[in-house]
DNA sequence: CGTACTAGTCTTTTT
DNA sequence: GACTAGTACG
């Protein structure tokens, strides 16, 4: 008996077929996984292969994570040897270690996009670009592309002559390079590019990494780009034992370069290559895999594959369409209460799936209110957050001077008096002697132009330099912390009267705590290490495997897993499909967008309901949209309830002062009946009979007026995400989710409290409760309160405003 | 130099 | 609706 006998077929040819290039198919929940892990496994094993000869590359570090922990249980020893990473962490790694071959010092800077930006406009600037007709962001994302194709600045160059805006983005994109170069800092996609050009101007380097890779494995490598895949030629070209591993059907990637072609051409490229097509589906029932079939099957250019399942037949798949978003997320929170009350499934059973991440607030506001524990991945990155950033940025400060963006970033915060004019000057300085800005801050008493400024400046380099000299003897922790003392952050923060300074405070403890943890888990734990981990994790990578919450995502977040119940809300014409893809007219949009559905609706493994709303708030818009064409898709007899025909829907005027953005206007609900009878038809008909500009109907916009009242009710609304319903997993909504009642405002107190555990109190959103736990923090008290409506909440006892009863 | 208010933009999706 | 950049004023 060995451990390769629980494997199909078709699972142990992709396992036993190590030599040479090898395909391997694999459709959704087809147990790629394994495959692969076993596959490692079998190399050691059985062939005799070092584990230090293995590499496997995957999309996410959650992915990795999960892959290495069951690398590790399958062979136990020499496991950790075995390079199981991302792109961009293994891209990191080589990079540290050679990058100074190709103009850069080792310890370079990751920007991020938020960086980029800060970086895009000052080039703009310089080459006096206007950006009111080229945005940054269009800039940025030509760069992109075009370091995801592999084009150099000067290739670009070329290829723009006569293109008006071509040539001012090349330029751009030089001004740009040159930026980031005497920075010392690579963004996001100079990881990769940058990893490529070394190999290319290095042969000695890449034939060390050549000899070391003798068994290449890619997961989800539909979604590699043009970069990425020439990383990966180029480090298989020895052996040429390269294994990928992917489903064309789950390609979602095209707006980050993803190109698919990689996998439909991967024979073309390696003729001799084996493909194994896994084709039996582990996780889903045969209804949902029927519905996500059906879907698919529209879509052109696919291989074929027939996906099968020996589950039964399982529940038909739900669809519910309601009127409002609002009572959308009702139902689906309310679902979710009552089948976790009759003990159907566990909250951490559940995910709740969406297009856009501005979906998550309703469903939030509504989980809140039942009481339902939930996480929400995705949004705003907790390292984006502006308050993480500060503290990031004098990090990055103290690890690498050339860092002009964190230098500037902190320069003036908290507020020391210097002003634009002042960083203007320094900056021209600098410029001049083509010196970093941090450097020419330490000669500002040589900078002429300043004047008094001067004197300002040079407590500050003080303060970095202490920093520096400090760091050696006491850690990362002692070096954060004094930070935040010396500066005065949080202090800062607290009198600032901010309505959000408690979260952010709450915030910077978890960063703390972070760093604590990174210290203690790693034994040579540098600051460069830990920016980098910082920089290089996504949002998705936090989520612990078993947790016992709900989890809100976009569609996109939710590639590669799976649970039992799953919820697709927002399945509109104009949400999923996005508007975007709907008005496209490159056919391929639409077709990723339906990959997207077929991926979130084989995620459910038990029970699957699809979820609309007739009418929409969308960036303070009500919009009025039909059944998504994807659940038209997918054949009556699977659904438990009847998709309404298109005919209902009824558009009452045309706007005339929206026509050129091809929109209709319509009534709100509420009207009278005649206005909401059948005065506009078969829409799908409108749009395909009209074609062209005119056919776009399917989406209709009314400003917003009296749909206001659909709003949930103002009184039982937390204004944020209570800090135990979302560690720091959660970006999206904190904070942003609409202020009712508001905290007072003005600088609360650190003063005593007049309660203590037991006592009864009230507090001015959740109402009534009992407190369970005082505990004195670093700055404040700490109160963990059980309230009768709310449940458990942890909070600052100054913020909090707790009134004894 | 700092603050408070206003007007314009925005959204797909993420390593 | 929400966030941000830009502007006018103290």
């Amino acid at each position: 008996m060995s451990i390769y006998d629980t494997l199909n077929e078709q699972q142990k040819r992709g396992v036993f077929a190590v030599d040479g290039p090898v395909l391997l198919l694999a459709g959704a929940g087809s147990g790629k996984t394994r495959v692969l892990t076993h596959r490692i496994a079998y190399l050691i094993d059985e062939i005799g292969v070092s584990p230090y000869h293995i590499m496997a590359i995957t999309f996410t570090n959650k992915a990795a994570g999960e892959m290495r922990e069951r690398v590790d249980s399958i062979i136990g020893h020499g496991a950790n040897q075995v390079w199981v990473s991302t792109f961009h962490a293994a891209c990191v790694r080589i990079l540290r270690r050679y990058i100074d071959r190709i103009g850069f010092d080792n310890n370079f800077t990751i920007y991020d996009m938020d960086d980029q930006k800060t970086v895009m406009k000052d080039v703009c600037k310089r080459l006096q670009i206007d950006t009111k007709m080229l945005k940054e962001r269009a800039i940025l994302s030509a760069i992109s592309s075009a370091k995801d194709e592999l084009i150099s600045p000067q290739d670009y160059q070329i290829q723009a002559m006569g293109d008006f805006h071509g040539e001012r983005i090349a330029r751009a994109y030089v001004e740009y390079q040159e930026t980031l170069r005497k920075s010392n800092a690579l963004d996001f996609d100079d990881l990769i590019v940058k990893t490529v050009e070394l190999f290319k101007t290095c042969p000695e380097v890449l034939a060390g990494y050549q000899d070391r890779f003798r068994y290449l494995m890619v997961d989800e490598y539909q979604d590699t780009n043009t970069v990425q895949f020439e990383f990966i030629r180029l480090l298989a070209d020895k052996y040429r034992n390269l294994c990928v591993v992917g489903d064309d059907d789950q390609s979602i990637y095209k707006f980050r370069g993803a190109n698919i072609r990689n996998i439909l051409d991967f024979e073309e490229v390696y003729p001799e290559a084996t493909v194994i097509k896994l084709e039996q589906n582990y996780r889903s029932t045969q209804n949902v895999l029927d519905a996500a079939n059906a879907v698919i099957k529209n879509n052109r250019g696919r291989k074929e594959k027939a996906l099968w399942t020996d589950k039964g037949e399982g529940n038909k798949v739900h669809f519910r369409q309601f009127d409002t978003a609002y009572e959308e997320a009702e139902f689906i929170a309310g679902d979710v209460g009552s089948k976790k009350r009759r003990g159907i499934a566990d909250y951490g059973d559940f995910a709740v799936l969406y297009r856009t991440n501005a979906q998550a607030r309703m469903l939030e506001e509504r989980f809140i209110l039942e009481g339902i524990p939930y996480d929400v991945v995705g949004g705003t990155n907790f390292y984006a957050r502006r308050e993480i950033k500060d503290i990031l940025a004098y990090l990055k400060t103290v690890d690498n001077g050339r860092d002009d963006v964190a230098v500037k970033r902190i320069i003036n915060i908290p507020k020391r008096g210097i002003g634009a004019t002042t960083i203007t000057r320094v900056q021209e300085y600098a410029d001049e002697r083509n010196i970093s800005f941090y450097d020419a801050l330490r000669e500002a008493d040589q900078i002429m132009t300043i004047g008094r400024s001067a004197g300002k400046l040079a407590p500050f380099v003080t303060m970095i330099q202490g920093f520096r000299s400090k760091l050696e003897y006491y850690g990362l922790e002692g070096l954060i912390k004094d930070i935040i003392e010396t500066t005065g952050y949080v202090k800062e923060l607290e009198a600032s009267g901010e309505e959000d300074a408690e979260d952010r405070i709450h915030n910077i403890d978890e960063l703390i705590s972070k760093v604590v943890a990174y210290e203690e888990t790693h034994e040579e734990a540098g600051l460069s290490g830990f920016l980098e981990e910082v920089a290089l994790v996504a949002d998705i990578d936090r989520i612990e495997g078993e947790s016992s919450r709900v989890l809100l995502m976009t569609l996109h977040s939710a590639k590669g897993l799976e649970f039992p119940y799953v919820y697709l809300a927002g399945m509109e014409d104009g949400v999923f499909p996005g508007y975007m893809a709907i008005t496209s007219d490159d056919r391929e949009d639409i077709e990723e967008e339906r990959r997207l559905a077929y991926v979130g609706i084989t995620r459910a493994k038990e029970d699957l309901t699809l979820t609309c709303a007739k009418q929409r708030m969308v960036r303070g818009e009500t919009q009025y949209n039909a059944v998504s064409r994807f659940v038209e898709e997918i054949p009556a007899e699977l659904l438990d309830q009847k998709v309404p025909s298109l005919k209902k829907w009824n558009y009452v005027d045309y706007d005339e002062g929206s026509e050129e953005k091809l929109r209709f206007r319509a009534k709100p609900f509420g009207m009278d009946q005649t206005e909401r009878g059948d005065a506009g038809g078969d829409f799908r008909g409108n749009a395909s009979v009209n074609g062209g500009a005119d056919s776009y109907q399917r989406i209709f916009h009314k400003k917003q007026t009296d749909s206001a009242r659909h709003k949930p009710r103002a009184t039982a609304v937390p204004k944020r995400t209570p800090a135990e319903n979302r560690p720091f997993i959660a970006g999206g909504g904190a904070g942003s989710l609409k202020s009712v009642n508001g905290l007072s405002k003005g600088a609360p107190e650190a003063e005593a409290v007049n309660y203590g555990v037991g006592d009864r109190v009230r507090h001015i959103k959740y109402g009534e409760g009992t407190v369970m736990k005082l505990e004195k923090g670093p700055r404040d008290y700490q109160v963990t309160v059980v309230f009768d409506g709310a449940g458990q909440k942890i909070m600052y006892a100054a913020f909090a405003k707790l009134k004894k009863l």
